[in-house]
DNA sequence: CCATTGTGTGGAACCGGTTCCATACGCGCG
DNA sequence: CGCGCGTATGGAACCGGTTCCACACAATGG
């Protein structure tokens, strides 16, 4: 391959002046200037990112963490970090981090300490005070989407009082048997996510003065894993809720289709809330707390960007909360009479 | 940051010894290995993989090249891909390339070429031979999922006799009437796959002597799309298919949930079938052909190790069709008697 | 008129590793 | 005994850029 040196000799100038005249930074008159592009392109030469990021110190590229690849609020995040990085000129390497340990471990120590990303953003993981006292001590700033995170900056929805909003809004409508149906905490290594919903949930049947006692399942976080639990918890006339608060749009469409699939009317016999502004809500008139998770991952590039910028002054480290929209639709009415 | 040489001074010995210690090449005693290793543990050395980069010429980077992040089959395939890559310690970089012809000409030359990876894995994106030409002479190998390129290894299911199977399935069952959803070719930056798939079910009915005019709408490559475009296809009972053969799983799924929603029951008075394989297929008992993305993803990455690895012998380019399966589940059978 | 400032260029150090080459020692073998 | 080989180590070149510093020259200004 060609290198700059090539480039210089051709154009019959320095390896130095010949950096200038690329890259723009200092005094390059324009004939030089001239001489030295066109010979670059003559050869077809590209500078080496990797020589580039020895010298600099710095390679213009982040690591993302993330849980999941094929679910939508995480496809949703990757996408809208995607396309802020490529237009600040950023690659974005991406690493899946499985529940295992071993594998957390690794890519923590093999992959991303070895100065090949300037910096880092962690999507739905709760990273350990280890792992961030690892990256910052190498000068990595992170950002963290999906709840806060002591010590750096984090950018997340409320998922407790998202939670209780959408709880409120139902209960607003006069229901008073309510159930929720929300993601295993065990599972999570998405940071609480799950168990904060839940919390927000039993809060708003708290104030409300409202039955606690059996009006919580556990799903799979898929629209799969509602549909499943939804069967069973529907099935029986008597002891079936009026409203559904489900813990997220994926579980709050799969209780639609179950309902749809025992014969329940919906809204009339059964109230459905979800959470999270799925694609897939509209069509099936699902009234959701809608966040826009592809509008967080662009701010988190910005908050990062900021900090990459300014070395000195370190973007403000905590947790900024995301607002939340209720959008109100056809599975949301008042319980039918008794 | 510490650097191999503090290391050395530490240890006693050269840089050269230190290099040799840490990285396993050449001739070092057992003393002086532990020596260099402690006092690398001591001061938290990680080499650079930056300069590690600059002399073997070797990043350890794949970049990957997708158009979506946020369907089923592109987030299944990337899937696979990382969990391939980072077994083989390679990282992952993330290009989703728009159809905006720009910003595609910017992720090739400014960002692909410049040396960051050692080899590109196209998804569901046909190369033209000027990003193959700009691409292998740099040395890089390439490896493509989703359709035919010339000249470059790639992966995919036969997507012309899939679609033919698909509907060679539903003329087995006795229907005449059958409707083909298929994707918007227009819009494919992602091969032709669709406009293969219906060339695959025109062939069927061809071979069937069935009508072909009026057996095709386009539908966006969703659930919503199908959803929409099942519901005006449905409408009219008297004009309405006996079965619909979708050009996807999203897309078949919309049907299903346009007919439960039209009061059309399936099978019984309507026959779908999908192509993909989706996770939500079996929810809904939707009788697909389904081919393994994530498979497909992590083969993709064994066929462009064995071609980094003997650097002499190319890997054989050329198509590798994957094999499909006919997975019946009740969306189909035979229609109703007339 | 000479000091100062702005512009343009080249030489060389440097980033942080890997590896080639030279050197040195111990040992087995003809 | 001397040669050759395997082991162990250090010095130095090198990968491909960026940037500091020195130097040269022209224009400006007090």
């Amino acid at each position: 391959m060609s290198a700059l040196s090539d480039v210089a000799r051709i154009a019959g100038v320095s390896k130095a002046t010949a950096s200038r005249a690329l890259s723009g930074n200092g005094y390059v008159s324009d004939d030089t200037r001239d001489r030295v592009v066109s010979a670059a392109a003559q050869i077809g030469y590209v500078v080496s990112s990797t020589a580039q990021s020895l010298v600099t110190g710095q390679t213009r590229n982040v690591g993302v963490v993330i849980p999941y690849l094929n679910r939508w609020y995480f496809a949703e995040v990757l996408d809208g970090i995607e396309s802020a990085l490529i237009a600040a000129g950023y690659d974005l390497t991406l690493y899946r981090l499985s529940p295992d340990a071993v594998q957390r471990r690794r890519v923590f120590e093999y992959f991303l300490v070895r100065k090949r990303v300037d910096a880092v953003i962690a999507v739905g993981i709760e990273l350990t005070p280890h792992e961030i006292e690892m990256l910052s001590g190498l000068g990595k700033p992170i950002a963290g989407i999906g709840g806060p995170i002591d010590g750096i900056a984090t950018l997340s929805i409320d998922d407790v009082e998202t939670a209780r909003l959408a709880t409120d809004h139902i209960i607003s409508l006069g229901h008073t048997r309510i159930m929720h149906l929300g993601g295993d905490q065990d599972l999570e290594m998405d940071f609480h996510v799950h168990s904060q919903r839940l919390t927000g949930f039993l809060e708003a049947l708290r104030s409300a003065g409202l039955d606690e006692s059996d009006a919580f399942r556990t799903a799979p976080v898929s629209i799969q894993g509602g549909y499943a639990v939804a069967l069973t918890v529907l099935a029986d006339p008597r002891a079936r809720p009026t409203a559904i608060v489900a813990g997220c749009d994926e579980v709050a469409i799969g209780a639609l289709i179950a309902a749809r699939q025992l014969g329940i009317q919906v809204p009339s016999q059964l109230s459905v809330i979800g959470i999270d502004g799925h694609d897939l809500a509209d069509m099936f008139g699902l009234t959701t707390l809608a966040q826009n998770p592809k509008a967080q991952g662009v701010l988190a590039v910005e908050l990062l960007m900021a900090e990459l910028a300014d070395t000195g002054t370190l973007e403000e480290p905590g947790w900024r909360a995301y607002p939340v929209a209720l959008d109100v639709r056809t599975s949301t009415t008042a319980p039918a009479e008794v």
